[in-house]
DNA sequence: TCAGTGCATGACAGCGTTGTCGGGAAAACG
DNA sequence: CGTTTTCCCGACAACGCTGTCATGCACTGA
């Protein structure tokens, strides 16, 4: 800016002016110092800006996974909101480690980072101390973390479990068991109790069946096998999230035992696999976006009450849930 | 810093030794410092360290969609070669326009991000001036840029496309069909031509039937049932991306029509449809993290002549290459 | 005892911007 | 024509940190 300065005869606040598009300055001395700038390509020093602004004009997300379909959505959601507001996105994942998870949180700080969006790694006792100390808003998505009120947003898990016992239900399924995850996961718990809370609403018959993950292909071939020879067997699961579902699938498709599915996510093609997987749809882009946006909220000064948003879910209806009888009824009429 | 100082009676410059671990404090005078640190909560502020150093430890990663999974496996890569190495990682993606992306290049060199992994969007004349001048290392992923010679990871497309054709030739199929995606995009094209250029060195009959996207299951549907009416019909289609694969799978499953099909990426599940999809598999990760550390060489002076690193593909196997009437026999025997 | 050596520490400048304030010239006004 | 207002513009400091260099002190060896 200086070597601008210099080269066009006017002061760095005059191209500082110039650069910033502020006014006070003569339409002659602009194109001069716009000729200039162009001329040696001069560059504005963000990284100095910012210093003497105060303000980083970037939100930083941090999530567990982001080759995990899950996440890659909401990671896209929240760099679209971002961006459509001039904030750029800096991308973190913990790897599920809360250690490296408080290693990336304090480094995002140092960089003052203006928001937070945060996936939550396992399990966590509060607010992160560094961040709560730092003042800098965070949102939390997915999980909610203990601790004070804080801003999150998470979708309607006993709501979507409850759809999904239901369909399986009306479908004339009694003996239905849970696959979650690693219990681990908030979601997970969370989707184990509602599911064992519904599950004794409805009066099924027996202990509600669960297992928690983690999962593999073999447990759950093992698993299912066992299931399905009991005295009276279980004939439909539920499964807790898109990682166990597509375990499960594969499961189901190597041991040969035919029961009722719902899946918990909605995934690519879950309508071309024999037979169609219904499933309970949550909205990551939708939660992203609403996360996004409220920590941009947030950053521009709202000061009211943490809030915490249930985005509901949607139970998209395919043929997995159907008896296996009647799945073959549809086969063969259409 | 000048707070912690003040409190501890050490000057700054010492406060700002104790932070980052330089030697020649004594014991004593760092316990002290420490002491204040945890006690004001006193964080380091990156920025102002950056505009000192120079260095601002952050690459970006741009590219077309970040919920696409082939790039979400590469951003995954990027920042996971990043993180390890202490480099930040800012996402952003530019929806396919050229014009957004010299937007959010600009943007990032404003920044100073200390280099680049771009996959470059739609068709472009040349390296970005903007960033040619700005001497930020760069490296292009998945399609090269005209111009003078840059880091680039493309992904061996002549080479699965042989791979496929010759594999659905095995199986017995000579009417072979390319699906390509929108021509706009040079992977696109250069799928295109390996595939005529194989088509005809391997004798097959008649021309290379070719049909660019952008594409739609009603518009693929609607081709499918052409090409298999006629005199000859089409046996085997090969699909040019994961886009075009999934909508392909729809259009068969909507039409009913039964083909050979070798889809370009592979994806989850895809063994568990019906017939498993055979793919061409690109390692998206790999192609990530060798982008990754190709640019962190250079911004670590690398000085070498630019590399176009060439990813061999592979082709996996599965079902859906088989003549129709193969695979029946499969499922009847199984 | 004195010069020489090594170690711990501090003063200072400067990274590239921008906010504040003040000054001078031109324009407007009485 | 003198005075006030308006408009442009520049000087300067400061954002928070770190590299350089200087300083002072303790210790060593002759």
């Amino acid at each position: 800016m200086a070597d601008v300065a210099a080269e066009a005869h006017v002061s760095v606040k005059t191209v500082s002016r110039v650069v910033n598009r502020e006014p006070g300055v003569r339409r002659d001395t602009e194109l001069r110092v716009r000729a200039v700038i162009d001329r040696i390509g001069f560059m504005r020093h963000d990284g100095a800006r910012i210093l003497r602004q105060g303000r980083t004009q970037t939100i930083a997300l941090v999530v567990e996974d982001l080759a995990n379909p899950f996440y890659s959505q909401i990671s896209a959601a929240v760099e679209r909101e971002a961006r459509i507001r001039q904030y750029q996105l800096i991308t973190a994942s913990a790897e599920g480690s809360p250690t490296r998870e408080r290693g990336v949180l304090e480094s995002l700080i140092n960089r003052r980072v203006d928001g937070l969006v945060v996936v939550p790694a396992g399990e966590r006792p509060a607010v992160d101390p560094t961040v709560a100390a730092s003042g800098t808003p965070i949102v939390y998505v997915d999980r909610p973390v203990r601790g004070q009120a804080t801003d999150t947003v998470i979708s309607d898990n006993p709501g979507g479990v409850r759809s999904a016992v239901e369909h399986l239900v009306a479908n004339g399924h009694r003996r239905i068991a849970l696959l979650g995850d690693d219990a681990e996961f908030w979601t997970a718990r969370q989707r184990r109790e509602a599911f064992v809370q519904i599950h004794d609403a409805l009066g099924l018959p027996g202990d509600a069946k669960v297992s928690m993950g983690p999962h593999t292909v073999d447990s759950l071939t093992e698993r299912l096998a066992t299931w399905s020879r009991e005295r009276s067997p279980v004939t439909a699961v539920i499964t807790g999230n898109n990682r166990v579902t597509l375990a499960a699938l594969h499961a189901m498709r190597r041991s040969g035992v035919e029961m009722g599915l719902v899946g918990y996510d909605d995934f690519e093609l879950a309508d071309l696999i024999e037979p169609a997987v219904t499933v309970v749809n949550q909205d990551p882009t939708s939660m992203g976006q609403k996360a996004a946006l409220q920590l941009i909220a947030r950053i521009l000064g709202d000061e009211s009450p943490a809030q915490t948003v249930v985005m509901p879910t949607r139970l998209i209806v395919r043929e997995s849930g159907r008896l296996p009888a009647s799945r073959s009824l549809r086969k063969a009429s259409s």
